[in-house]
RNA sequence: UCCCCGAUAGCUCAAUGGUAGAGCGAGCGGCUGUUAACCGCUAGGUUGCAGGUUCGAGUCCUGCUCGGGGAGCCA
């Protein structure tokens, strides 16, 4: 017997004979002689009714015992229906139930009301909200849209590792990967742990970047990105961070900084539109109950041109918005002064406030940024002549920075010199030095949190509703 | 890791140091082409854990556990 997708039903011409299956939302009886079940089986945002008339055998000892969260399948015909509410519904001549509830009482996502909070600890049961199924179909949508962005513009998919041997990456604290058996754990002569015994022969982490492996193979085939988990040891406790989250990082040979911009722009204006073209109903679901501009704001990126400041007039600007006023309070906690890094409430004030659209900063003091971010010329020095890199932060209205990027040192002396300066072994980047001296080619990447991105895209508050099974300190349940 | 806040019925929340309640959900009944349905009745509690103060603690004090918000780190 062929059946339809509760999305495809609602389409699908009136007098359509069909079967349906998924889960109760609630049911409604009414003594006329009928029930009314909506159902739900995720395909998009709406449920479908099902008319089940009294003379179902069935009726009685089942039909009218269904509570939410039920499974079951309906056959029947598809009929325009008669109540307001929905333009077509299903009168059933049958109905099967697949899965009954355990005990209505206690089952966790009754139909009410229900604190994000609570519905975190019953992860495995949430995604059957209202709001979960619909975090779970734009999540999807993106993703999807993310590799269909590069596809067309003619990238590789780059599957990096997720397990790395040495800690080079050098983007925060890292996981160890082992499995040397920690009520035994064999010591070197003078005390120390014997990784040499360990799977690898040597100490292993989990990734926090993906970029170092990704620049190898953009260094053959052009342009490349990865995306895939990435993992940070961090002890933070926000609503912006995961332990375990999903990062997309583009790299782009023979390009500069303007090129990457431009790359992260059209990007983030891609994934938007996919999102409101193919989304619709959840985006306006989100637009009504989560935050009021999630369509607007979106709408507003995709038709304006990003604003691009330089990191220098950006203190410019913050500075004159910090001038005492007459109390001689300063607008913030922070102090702003050239050579230190944005403070949370800079960027917000920057997105939120100053431009009020996204704004990309750029050309960074190279002393805040990393070692493989590549040296300016004198011509974008800060004050003093003091040195900048070609670093890119794209700052993102309720968000903060969604994008963190750069062009790469190209050049093998200038990198070593980096590398001197911030006191990183040179051996254990030897196959990342190798890349400039073998054909050696101007390239840039970015890196984009895909969790932040469903944030923005959504108005969800905490990162950990935005992904199924968040993993933060002290939480890997489920 | 730091600062603030919180934990009471399945869920969301009330309760001046003095007999623990309501709404929703659930069960039963009524009513109705219903749709956040509506009306009535019923069940449902070791007030997060361990101590302490008090004639008496959900309430005050101490410690712990868990959770939330903000900050830092970042994506």
């Amino acid at each position: 017997m062929t059946w339809l997708r509760v999305c495809d039903a609602l389409n699908a011409q009136p007098g359509t004979k069909t079967t349906l299956k998924g889960w109760v939302r609630t049911r409604r009886d009414s003594k006329a002689g009928l029930s009314f079940i909506n159902l739900n089986d995720g395909s998009c945002f709406a449920d479908v009714q099902i008319v089940a008339p009294a003379d179902l055998p069935n009726y009685e000892n089942e039909v009218t015992k269904l509570t939410t969260g039920c499974s079951i399948e309906a056959t029947g015909e598809l009929v325009e229906s008669k109540g307001k509410g929905q333009a077509v519904e299903l009168k059933a001549d049958s109905i099967t139930v697949l899965g009954w509830v355990d005990d209505p009482d206690t089952y966790p996502v009754s139909a009410k009301r229900h604190t994000f909070e609570y519905l975190r600890e019953v992860a495995h049961l949430r995604v059957r909200t209202n709001t979960f199924g619909a975090v779970a179909r734009v999540r999807n949508c993106l993703a999807q849209a993310v590799h269909r962005f590069f596809h067309e513009r003619g990238f590789s998919w780059i599957h990096t590792p997720i397990i790395t041997a040495s800690d080079a990456e050098g983007a925060g604290e890292m996981f160890r990967v082992s499995t040397l058996d920690l009520a035994n754990i064999p010591k070197t002569g003078d005390g120390h742990l014997d990784f040499s015994e360990d799977f690898f022969g040597r100490e292993a982490m989990l990734t926090v970047s993906g970029q170092l492996n990704v620049e190898t193979y953009c260094a053959a085939l052009t342009n490349v990105y990865t995306f895939g988990p990435t993992f940070r040891a961090e002890n933070s406790n926000t609503s912006r961070h995961l332990a375990e989250f999903w990062m997309i990082e583009p790299e782009i040979a023979f390009a500069d900084l303007e090129a990457d911009m431009k790359l992260a722009e059209d990007f983030l204006k891609y994934l938007f539109e996919a999102v409101l073209e193919e989304r619709a109903d959840d985006m306006d679901f989100f637009a009504q109950r989560i935050e009021p501009t999630a369509i607007d704001r979106l709408k507003h990126v995709i038709d304006s041109d990003f604003k691009r400041v330089s990191y220098t007039e950006a203190i410019a600007i913050l500075e004159e918005a910090n001038t005492p006023d007459k109390k001689g309070r300063q607008k913030f906690e922070f102090p702003v002064s050239w050579g230190s890094d944005l403070q949370s409430e800079h960027e917000r004030y920057l997105t939120e406030e100053h431009f009020k659209a996204p704004v990309i900063v750029h050309d960074y003091p190279k002393d805040i940024k990393a070692f493989y971010m590549r040296l300016n010329g004198p011509d974008k020095a800060g004050p003093d002549g003091r040195e900048t890199v070609a670093a890119m932060d794209v700052l993102a209205p309720g968000i903060g920075e969604i994008i963190g990027g750069s062009q790469r040192e190209e050049r093998l002396d200038v990198l070593d010199h980096r590398l001197d300066e911030m006191d990183l072994p040179k051996e254990d980047y030897w196959w990342y030095r190798d890349l400039r001296r073998y054909g050696t080619v101007p390239h840039a990447g970015f890196g984009l949190g895909f969790e932040r991105l469903v944030q923005f895209v959504t108005g969800m508050g905490n990162i950990r509703d935005v992904i199924p099974f968040p993993r933060t300190p002290g939480q890997a349940g489920f």
